[in-house]
DNA sequence: ACGGTTGTGACC
DNA sequence: TGGTCACAA
């Protein structure tokens, strides 16, 4: 839940970019003679036709919905064109909506700071483009007003019944408005606009109903939100929305407006509680974060049914489909963006059963991420067995493969996390990686206690997978920023000269970050449409130039003592095979490292040997002050060095409260934990 | 027997 | 911190 920020300055401008029935768009641009006709996307044919997960407006016409199993679909609408998501590896594979997402960010990433809140919505912060617009070519100095942008619909601008003087009242919006926000905020529909018909023309398919968008002036936020009702707000949408409806009787997001603040924080915690008395308000400090890239990838598949999983044999097999998948994704935003993933998780979901418990839930373990696919299949196995241990308890251990399983897995995802940058430096990830290897590697007492590592890793069917299991490893901690280390180069011969990274190089490229989000959602249906329908709200700032959270995670201390500086010649693509094809021995054997041995299995013990060690953060920031935020004026940051306007800035932002909220109040009571067999 | 899959964030 | 839960699309 966002965190209240401190009233602004300026007021913003942001847009939310919503791709409706992305999918079907998708699979109508691949197959160009889909367009016009009625189209779902459904995902498994083999039951009932499969479930439909995106429906064309020209199916919706028939009454074709979301939800509906492709038999479903085809009584309704015979004429429905059923589009299977593609398979690989017996499960669904996104990647190309994901694609297809990463295209319209990066188009919309041309016109302000993105943030990429799914596979196909995006936030937008326009501000700057559009005080630029005003400042240089105002709406009122065009000798038009384009048509996409004349199609707005512009929130408390009622329009005629016969709609078809509609577009005049908005181009007179457009061309004269009193107030400055709403100046802005035109100038930010125009660019909106601007963007989605470059987006129709890149991407789309020219969809039946055309993409619309949506302003919301400031002006027109009390009425909007006096008949939204609470569960359509974001956030709002389950349990939380619903707990208001009952404790409050509200139906609407303004009927929130009578309770005190202090009435919302005694009933839903300090933090949500001042998040949604503001919420009521149309006030909303959520910033745009500047994020393009995901900050995790997963892969997962769910058996329902009697498609449950009984057997280890079954379990290990889709293991490693998910896994593969999984790395493959991983090489890739290795290969594009330059990231590696620390820590890997595995969840399932599980049913007993004789047991009366079996409202147990299987437990998620996680361990540090290795690179190379049968080593993340294999840490995954582990951390399958052990949550399946603690599922089903110490005495039924012995049973494993022997008898009739008591258990069945209904699903199974495993997902990396914690991704940090590479720095983009001169020559790349190579000897980025080695010189995480070789830090640990020359600071140790290498080879001794290290085959040992290999030997529990590689043959042991007991968990050693977690940072406790492995013997601290002090120095690495202290001199390093990552916390495992991954092989340093592919087959070819690397030159290995001087140089030394930290995470400031990262910092640097990331100018800082401003703005807010307005989390105001409206109903999809009534407000946007397919492709690019998109609302703009303005909303009242903070400060400028604050960093995001996010980004304050990547201020770290520099290192200090290493100063080991190494070069590589070669290209990055030497380890892209590398990690693809790390489990053969063959390549193994030519990595030369310098100084060791460079047999496979030291490779791997050298990838081994830092698991759990995390890199540090700054979190102690706030001991180091004596001021309190608010009595420094932003204007001196700017004087400060680079690192240092990151972290003061850091500080200067509002923390979360801790949730004090006496128990017997919390709402947290009330949510009822739902159990899940 | 749940649309399934993927992702983020809060809390303890 | 890791693990669990909630929420969204």
């Amino acid at each position: 839940m966002p965190v209240a920020r401190p009233e602004s300055s300026g007021s913003r401008v942001i847009a939310h970019v919503d791709m409706d029935c992305f999918y079907v768009q998708v699979e109508q641009r691949k197959q160009p003679s889909l367009r016009g006709r009625p189209t779902a996307v459904v995902q498994y044919n083999a039951w009932q036709g499969g479930g439909l997960i995106a429906v064309g407006y020209e199916a919706r016409a028939f009454g074709v919905k979301r939800s509906m199993r492709g038999d479903e679909a085809k009584k309704v609408c015979p004429e429905i064109e059923l589009v299977t998501v593609p398979v690989s590896r017996g499960k669904a594979d996104l990647t190309v909506y994901r694609d297809a997402g990463s295209e319209v960010v990066s188009i919309l990433s041309s016109k302000g700071r993105c943030e990429r809140a799914s596979i196909d919505e995006v936030y937008l912060d326009l501000t700057e483009a559009a005080e630029t617009m005003l400042a240089q070519n105002p709406p009122e100095s065009l000798e038009a007003i384009s048509e996409e942008a004349l199609k707005s619909h512009i929130l408390g601008l009622h329009s005629d019944k016969d709609g078809s003087d509609n577009r005049d009242r908005v181009r007179e919006w457009f061309l004269s408005n009193a107030d400055r926000r709403d100046k802005l905020l035109a100038c930010g529909a125009l660019i909106v606009a601007e963007l989605r018909m470059e987006m129709l023309a890149k991407l789309t398919s020219g969809m039946h109903k055309p993409a619309q968008q949506t302003i919301v002036p400031s002006s027109s936020v009390e009425e909007l939100l006096a008949s939204l009702p609470i569960k359509k707000m974001k956030q709002l949408g389950g349990k939380l929305g619903t707990s208001l409806q009952d404790k409050l009787a509200v139906n609407t997001v303004g009927d929130l407006l009578q309770f005190s603040e202090e009435k919302l924080q005694d009933l839903c915690g300090i933090n949500t509680g001042t998040w949604l008395w503001n919420i009521a308000r149309g006030v909303c400090g959520d910033q745009v974060e500047g994020r393009l890239l995901p900050k995790s990838h997963g892969s997962g598949k769910t058996f329902p049914g009697r498609q449950a999983l009984r057997k280890f044999s079954t379990v290990q097999k889709w293991l490693n489909d998910l896994c593969s998948e999984l790395s493959e994704r991983l090489l890739r935003d290795l290969e594009q963006n330059k990231r590696i993933a620390r820590t890997l998780t595995l969840h399932a979901s599980a049913y007993k059963l004789n047991d009366s418990e079996s409202l147990k839930k299987f437990p998620s373990k996680s361990c540090s991420l290795r690179y190379g696919v049968t080593k993340i299949q294999e840490d995954a196995l582990n951390l399958f067995h052990a949550g399946l241990r603690e599922y089903v308890g110490v005495y039924h251990e012995k049973l494993k493969e022997s008898t009739q399983q008591e258990w069945a897995i209904t699903g199974l995802s495993v997902s990396a996390s914690k991704i940090v940058d590479i720095p983009t430096g001169t020559n790349s990830i190579m000897k980025y990686f080695h010189h995480q290897n070789q830090t640990c590697a020359e600071l140790n007492d290498v080879s001794s206690h290290q085959d040992n590592f290999l030997l529990d890793l590689g043959t042991t069917s007991s968990i050693g997978l977690n940072q406790a299991d492995y013997p601290e490893n002090d120095v690495c901690e202290d001199e390093t920023m990552l916390g495992h280390v991954v092989p340093c180069s592919g087959p070819d011969d690397v030159k290995i000269e001087d140089d030394v990274y930290t995470y400031e190089d990262v910092d640097k490229k990331d100018p800082s970050l401003s703005g807010e989000k307005q989390s105001l959602v409206l109903q999809e249906d009534t407000l946007t449409s397919c492709l690019g329908g998109s609302h703009l709200i303005s909303t009242e700032t903070g400060l400028e130039s604050r960093l995001t959270k996010s980004k304050m995670d990547l201020v770290r201390p520099r290192l200090k003592s290493d100063k080991k500086k190494r070069k590589i010649e070669k290209g990055t693509s030497s380890i892209l095979r590398f990690f693809g094809n790390q489990d053969s021995r063959a390549n193994l054997e030519t990595f030369q490292e310098s100084g060791t041995s460079s047999s496979g299995k030291q490779l791997e013990n050298i990838q081994q040997t830092t698991n759990g060690i995390t890199p540090r953060t700054c979190n102690s920031r706030t001991d180091a002050w004596s001021y309190k935020s608010d009595e420094i004026d932003p204007s001196v940051l700017n004087e400060l060095p680079l690192e240092v306007q990151a972290e003061v800035r850091a500080w200067m932002q509002p923390q979360k409260r801790a949730n004090v909220v006496k128990k017997g109040s919390s709402i947290a009571h009330y949510f009822s934990p739902t159990p899940n067999p």
